[in-house]
DNA sequence: TATTGTTATACTCTATAACTATA
DNA sequence: TATAGTTATAGAGTATAACAATA
């Protein structure tokens, strides 16, 4: 692992700057996005991720990386508006069950559209261009959980 | 502007997934790396563009795009912390420099360093892959000023 | 006993509006 | 009057610790 030479690497180090530059707008865009819909960024990736699937409190949690505490207060928020609604787990009482509404499925959609930043740039690559930047992109990822 | 073919390309939707978990991976990272100096993400951002230049209050917001009244007290708690200093500007009575103490470069420094998460898969790449990801990285970024 | 979700608490970030001191 | 920075305020996200209900 010879990190010595891509550590000061100036081609690197740009590269670097850049995927910072990049993360920085996704987010900006993400919390604008969500904003024009009344939620904020914490909420907006909830809901998202509800949108996909329920889930019990706790594993939204995990999902989130943050303490199950903190989950209680979006949901609430979440459901106030009427976009989610929390139900009981019959298998186990413990358990709630948070679930879009109707209402809250259609926030998710509207929201997903409006997340053009990434897609519009990407409109300019060719097609094997566009999958040289998936591969490289799947290995800064890789594996993942939660 | 064909946008109706990329919008549904499922090679498009999966880059974007990429760029998102790229995204998520990467804020999480700075954020945790922060917290290794017992710093917010909002504190160790200000201190990195303190870092670079020495700045006035209102164009650390305009950088951070937030409200000027927000940067008073993220530096109040770095000037607390003796990472930065705060100095008036002998042109301008109106106007407070924010400046990193040597203290303040030297924790800078730290956490360049130890934002290894973009570097190192990086490394793996050829140079000639690099290059195609900083054209790629670059059209998404475009132009930036603030 | 252990786990799920919640509550209580304290801190930080955020925007808005009003204030002060300069210009 | 306009601008730079601050203060005051309120809402939201965050972690920690303690709690009730259930397993």
């Amino acid at each position: 692992m010879s990190m010595a030479t891509s550590r000061t690497d100036p081609l690197t180090l740009e590269v670097v700057e850049l995927i910072g530059s990049v993360v920085a707008r996704y987010y900006e865009e993400y919390e604008q996005a969500a904003a024009e819909h009344s939620l904020t960024g914490a909420q907006a990736r909830v809901l998202r991720l509800l949108s996909l699937e329920p889930l019990p409190m706790r594993r939204i949690a995990r999902k989130l990386k943050c303490e199950p505490s903190n989950v209680t207060g979006i949901v609430d928020r979440l459901e106030a508006r009427g976009l989610v609604e929390r139900t009981p787990d019959p298998s186990d009482r413990r358990v709630k069950l948070a679930a879009p509404t109707r209402s809250g499925l259609a926030t998710a959609a509207r929201l997903r559209d409006s997340l053009d930043f990434a897609r519009e740039p990407l409109a300019e690559l060719s097609a094997q261009e566009r999958r040289t930047l998936r591969d490289l992109l799947r290995r800064m990822v890789g594996d993942d959980d939660a």
